[in-house]
DNA sequence: ATTAAAGTGTAACAGTTGTTACACTATTGA
DNA sequence: TCAATAGTGTAACAACTGTTACACTTTAAT
């Protein structure tokens, strides 16, 4: 079996490295490969295990009842899928799960996470936590969703990822993931893109943005 | 002390009831109790205890950059306020929280919801499961939100609370909550209602509701 | 019963976004 | 190097929603 990263995943990253062995040994799962583009999870199959994601990188996204794609994010190995939702009493899956590269799925039934749980107290707790922050991440996406112009969505999330003004940072998606992102269509995110560099608001060079004038890019979020 | 309805609370109805006394005299924790309309929680606050509701009603809302409100739920005791955030890396509550009549808190330090945790299977699995329902309700907001028109939204809302066509069901909540519920404006939701009525779609009297032409309906999410 | 407050219906207009279409540029693989 | 594909810039118009304003109805309180 291919060597897990198990230090690097949020929620077994306090577990004893010296167990490592002992304990992937011992727990029952099994493990799936799938190819670029193969769609692993589909929005609404049942979530009877927790699938962790152990080698490459996935993107999850929603679709909504009018056919229109949500972005959600992407994730990179090692992580869990959707963790909290093994737990739930609608225990279905809330997003489309897509491979972005080849990548490989651990999948370990529910009783077993009931008995690491059990066991384990600092895996409890790290589960917890990790959860906890799912949680918070869906708080943000909810806010940001309720912004209800593109320039304030955009520049709430150019403030985000930004380290102040002046200062360089680098977009990892490109026009259409980001009008995905936000819920919007491509060519309005394109216009206001525009019209906010031609006001002087912030400039774009491919995937590098600068915030030139972030009093300015603030009003848009009054 | 005033008794507290445990078997009724989501994340203590699995605690044996013979232990019930106990279980409240060793719990270290604080009660207070705030009037109608007061501000429990404000949205940032630091999130370092366990906040059940244990008497009264509250209502949750989220207050977006831009100023605007964006409702979230109405929760009624006894039932936990915000019980992932306990553990997130980032704890702050993500909502204010505010009494909708006489309302009693109770506060549990995080020590303490560890050691019932560690102690209590079942404590421990009723609040796993209590949070994987919590993280589902904020998927189906985000879903709610992420439909663009406001017929779609009101479509996918009224199908999710009727029973079926021309059954009557009831929503409690008035327009002006809807329309924050929904994050639009509440004259833009009473057109989008008037029209719905005059196309046949719905009827509405007060706050009961009867979907007449539901293949109509569902039209409004495509 | 009367008044104040809350909730609803509706209209006109401004503003923003979606749709569609097409030209152009950049990237990638053969 | 070339061709194919993906990504971007932009325009015109339609569609939808927000804003503001005001009349009216219902509910709650005194």
């Amino acid at each position: 079996m291919k060597k897990v990263d198990l230090a690097a995943c949020p929620v077994c990253s306090k577990l004893d490295i010296n167990d490592e062995e002992a304990f992937l040994d011992d727990l029952k799962c099994t493990i799936k490969a799938y190819g670029k583009n193969e769609l692993i999870i589909r929005q609404g199959d049942v979530c009877d295990a927790l699938y962790m994601l152990t080698q490459g990188s996935v993107k999850t996204e929603m679709i909504t009842e009018n056919g229109n794609i949500l972005g959600i994010e992407i994730i990179k190995a090692p992580r869990p899928l959707a963790p909290a939702f093994v737990f739930s009493d609608n225990n279905h899956f809330p997003v489309d799960v897509t491979a972005l590269e080849e990548v490989e799925i651990m999948k370990i039934p529910k009783t077993e996470i009931m008995r690491l749980m059990m066991t384990n107290p600092d895996f409890m707790s790290s589960f917890m936590t990790h959860n906890a922050n799912r949680t918070q991440f869906l708080t943000n996406r909810l806010q940001l969703l309720s912004i209800k112009t593109i320039k304030g969505k955009l520049a709430h999330f150019l403030f985000e990822n930004s380290q102040g003004e002046g200062k360089p940072f680098e977009i990892n998606r490109n026009q259409t993931e980001l009008a995905d992102f936000f819920g919007v269509a491509r060519p309005s995110l394109a216009r206001s893109l525009s019209e906010m560099v031609q006001e002087g608001l912030i400039s774009i060079n491919k995937k590098e943005y600068i915030i030139l004038n972030s009093k300015g890019l603030r009003e848009l979020l009054v």
